[in-house]
DNA sequence: AAGGCGGGGTC
DNA sequence: GACCCAGCCTT
């Protein structure tokens, strides 16, 4: 216990980490003599929030390409931003983002303590001893999903989460070392990641399986134990998609706070579990479409009903130039909407 | 302390 | 359908 924590698990996990450590765009790997890049370590990070590695991959690609340090990210465009994050969900992360890289960026470079990171827009518990671990190889010690999975497992903890947060903490503490303290905590992630998942442990290859009291017991699947959530509602709403005969389209920004908020989206009616009314933004000849967006958001379930229109050359208010329309600007429910409205509308003309 | 806040993969 | 994912912020 010369670090104050169990050197036997630690080690057999950072020997497990030299062999197997998943390669990631944002990671140096270990043995390497570089240091890596406390910006690409935040934007990873930041991106990872409650989503899968799989999801990032593509979005962390774009943004390091089209803002390669945090100054350049700073210079951004919100709505560039906001454009590039469309899809990855979670949007306050992209405006915080931004609050975040200009903050860095007038300060001139990242905090290097963990209590400095957390005082960042966007940086919480979490993130703030990532960054700290992995970027500033301080011996801080990180606590998502896969390492309260890991250590309820290794220490057969029954106490359901959250409830049990403040104990797995304590247990992921006591097992982070001085040394590698950023390889230790990518360790116990990839772990959790690779071999300790949810459903079916393969507690079989598992480096640390001797030490694992949950493996004894044979309650490792089970593990940890949550609290379940009340099913999500339906909502309706109404959307309206309207497409001027130069190939604009009319749409909003939604405000900065809130669902999707500081995205592009369709004009409409508010989402309640009420029939909305049937309110047009503007005169026009608006057409039900027989088939509803289905949408699924973090607490409930959405039925959006569109109304697609031609309008005239005439109208005005809000259209955003087919040359400047991206769909993958959107976020993915307005995305969904564009798709049927689209394939209604060429219909139409064509007829 | 509790609830809002995306989206996709998986079973 | 429900659960899960490198959580944070507001109230």
């Amino acid at each position: 216990m010369r670090d104050g924590c169990d050197t036997q698990i630690s080690d057999k996990l950072m020997a497990w980490y030299d062999r197997h450590a998943r390669d990631l765009p944002w990671r140096v790997p270990p043995g390497s003599t570089q240091m890596p890049d406390p910006y690409r370590i935040w934007l990873s990070e930041v991106m990872l929030q409650q989503t899968t590695v799989a999801a990032v991959k593509a979005y962390f690609h774009r943004f390091t390409e089209r803002w390669p340090t945090v100054q350049a990210l700073a210079a951004a465009r919100d709505e560039d931003v906001m454009a590039e994050w469309a899809g990855l969900g979670y949007y306050a992360r992209a405006r915080n983002l931004l609050k975040c890289a200009r903050e860095v960026a007038r300060i001139g470079e990242f905090p290097r303590s963990r209590e400095g990171l957390q005082a960042l827009p966007g940086i919480g518990p979490y993130t703030s001893a990532a960054i700290a671990a992995i970027a500033f190889e301080q011996p801080e010690t990180v606590l998502d999903g896969n390492v309260e999975r890991v250590m309820a497992r290794l220490f057969d903890e029954h106490t359901p989460l959250p409830q049990a947060k403040p104990i797995l903490t304590e247990y992921a503490a006591s097992l982070t070392p001085q040394h590698r303290p950023g390889d230790h905590a990518q360790a116990v992630m990839d772990l959790g990641a690779t071999i300790c998942t949810p459903r079916n442990p393969a507690c079989g290859i598992c480096p640390v399986m001797v030490h694992c009291a949950a493996r004894v017991a044979g309650t490792a699947p089970a593990l940890p134990r949550k609290t379940r959530k009340p099913a999500k509602p339906v909502r309706l709403g109404i959307a309206y998609l309207g497409r001027r005969v130069d190939g604009a389209w009319l749409m909003e920004r939604r405000p900065p706070q809130g669902l999707l908020g500081g995205m592009l989206g369709w004009p409409g009616s508010d989402w309640t579990e009420a029939t909305p009314a049937d309110i047009p933004p503007q005169k026009g000849e608006w057409h039900a479409l027989p088939e509803e967006v289905r949408h699924t958001f973090t607490h409930f379930h959405l039925r959006l009903s569109l109304r697609v229109a031609h309008l005239p050359l005439s109208a005005t208010g809000n259209f955003i130039p087919a040359s400047e329309f991206n769909p993958a600007d959107l976020p993915t429910v307005m995305r969904k909407a564009h798709k049927l409205a689209t394939a209604h509308l060429d219909l139409s003309e064509a007829s």
